[in-house]
DNA sequence: GTCTATATCTCGATAGAC
DNA sequence: GTCTATCGAGATATAGAC
C-alpha cells in the first residue's frame, strides 16, 4: 500500500470527475459544456478540474475515449451469437438494449459528437474495428451469413444492421419526446423498455425471416 | 407597394438569420452556438441579431417554433394515408425521408433539444397534436386502423410508430459515423438514402404483415 | 436597417496558499 | 490534492452614429 495521501483518494476524484463530465458533455456537447457545471456535480473546485485534466478539450477527449475502450472491451466481449438467427437477434436486442440503458449518457455524447460533425469518431471506430471487432460488426457478421445460408431473407447486412440499433438506441436519445407521446414511457420506463424489446424482435425478425417460418 | 427601405429588404435578412441560426443551434445546441458563428453565416454583424431577435433565447426560440409549425402545415398536410397499408406505409417513409433529408438541421435541432433535457418539445408538441394532428399521428392512426381489421398482425401502433420514425430518421443524425461504416454513405448518400428507403419499407412491411401476404 | 464601439458578464485557465 | 483569488479571452447585449 503506498503512502498514505493528504485527503481522500485520488483515484475517486478522477472517477467522479469523469461522471460528472460525461453527463454534462452529454447533455450540452462539448462546446455547450461549462467547467462550473462539471465540477459542482463532482462537488469539487473548478481548479482542479484542470489540475487532472489540463484542458477542457483533454477532459473531453479523455472521457470519449474511455467510453469507446469500454464499450469494446464489456459489451462485445460478452456477446456469444453462434445459435440460430433468431436467437442471436434476440440475443441482440436485449443485450443492446440492456447496455443502452445502462450508459444512456454514453449514447447522448456519441450523439452530440455527431451532430456536431463527428470529428473524434474516425479514429476511434477505426481503432475499435482493428482490435476485436465491435458488437455491430459481429452482429452484421451474424447477419450476412444467415443470408448465405438461407436462414432469412436476402437483406443487405449493413441496412439491417443500422435498422436494427436506430430501433434499440434511438428512443433513448429522445426519450423527453418519446414520454410525452407515450404514457407508459412517461409512468413506467422500465416497463416501456421491457415492451420495446419484445416488439422489435417481433418485427424485426417477422421482417427477415422468410416465409413459412414462425417466432 | 410600401416606402423603400435604406437597403436591402428586411425579410430576406430576417430570413437569412433564421436560415443561418437554425444550422449553428443544430449543430452545437442552444448553449454551445455562438451568436458570432450566426452573425457570420448570415452576412450580418451581431448587433443585427439583437436588433431582430432581442436575446440569444428569443432567437432560439423563434427558430424553434417556427420549425414546429412549417412541419406540421407543409409535411402533414400533403400525407393522405388512404390506400391499402402496404401503400400507406411506403408513401410515409418515402415522405419522411424525403422531408427529412430536406430539413436535415431540424432534426438535428430536435435531437439537441431532446438532449439537452427537452423543455421545450411538452408545449410545442401538444399545441401540434391539437390542431391538426401531426404526421405521426396519423399514421399510427393507420396503423391502429390496419390492426383492426386485420390487415396486419396485432403490434401496437405507439410503438410501431417509434420504429419507423427510428428506422427513417436516426440515421441522418449518425451521419459521421454512418459514412465512416459504409462506403455508399460516404461515396453517394443521395444513392444510399434511396437503397436506405426500399430496405425499411421491405423489412417493416414483413414484419407487420400477416403471413401469406405478398410484396 | 446596419454598422462601430463599448459595457458587462462569464468562461477557461493559472498562480499561489494551505 | 484541494482550495481561493485572479488574469485574460471571449461571450452576450447595449448605445449611438450613419
Amino acid at each position: 500500500m503506498p503512502e498514505p495521501t493528504t485527503k481522500s483518494e485520488p483515484q475517486e476524484t478522477e472517477q467522479r470527475i469523469f461522471e460528472a463530465a460525461l453527463t454534462v458533455f452529454a447533455s450540452k456537447g462539448r462546446d455547450g459544456a461549462r467547467m462550473q457545471d462539471i465540477a459542482d456535480r463532482a462537488g469539487i473546485n473548478r481548479a482542479l478540474l484542470h489540475y487532472y485534466f489540463r484542458t477542457k478539450q483533454q477532459l473531453y477527449q479523455a472521457v470519449f475515449a474511455h467510453l469507446f475502450q469500454q464499450y469494446v472491451n464489456s459489451f462485445s466481449e460478452s456477446l456469444q451469437l453462434d445459435g440460430t438467427f433468431g436467437e442471436n437477434l434476440r440475443d441482440f436486442i436485449d443485450r443492446y438494449i440492456d447496455y443502452v440503458r445502462e450508459h444512456q449518457d454514453m449514447a447522448r455524447l456519441m450523439m452530440n459528437e455527431n451532430l456536431a460533425g463527428g470529428s473524434l469518431l474516425g479514429e476511434h471506430l477505426a481503432k475499435a474495428f482493428a482490435t476485436k471487432g465491435s458488437p455491430q460488426q459481429k452482429m452484421q457478421q451474424a447477419i450476412r451469413k444467415a443470408v448465405e445460408t438461407g436462414e432469412i431473407r436476402p437483406v443487405c447486412p449493413r441496412q439491417t444492421m443500422l435498422t436494427i440499433i436506430s430501433s434499440c438506441a434511438f428512443f433513448f436519445l429522445i426519450a423527453p419526446t418519446v414520454k410525452v407521446m407515450n404514457p407508459l414511457a412517461a409512468t413506467d420506463f422500465d416497463a416501456f423498455i421491457e415492451a420495446r424489446k419484445q416488439h422489435v424482435f417481433e418485427v424485426l425478425y417477422h421482417g427477415l425471416a422468410l416465409k413459412g417460418e414462425a417466432t
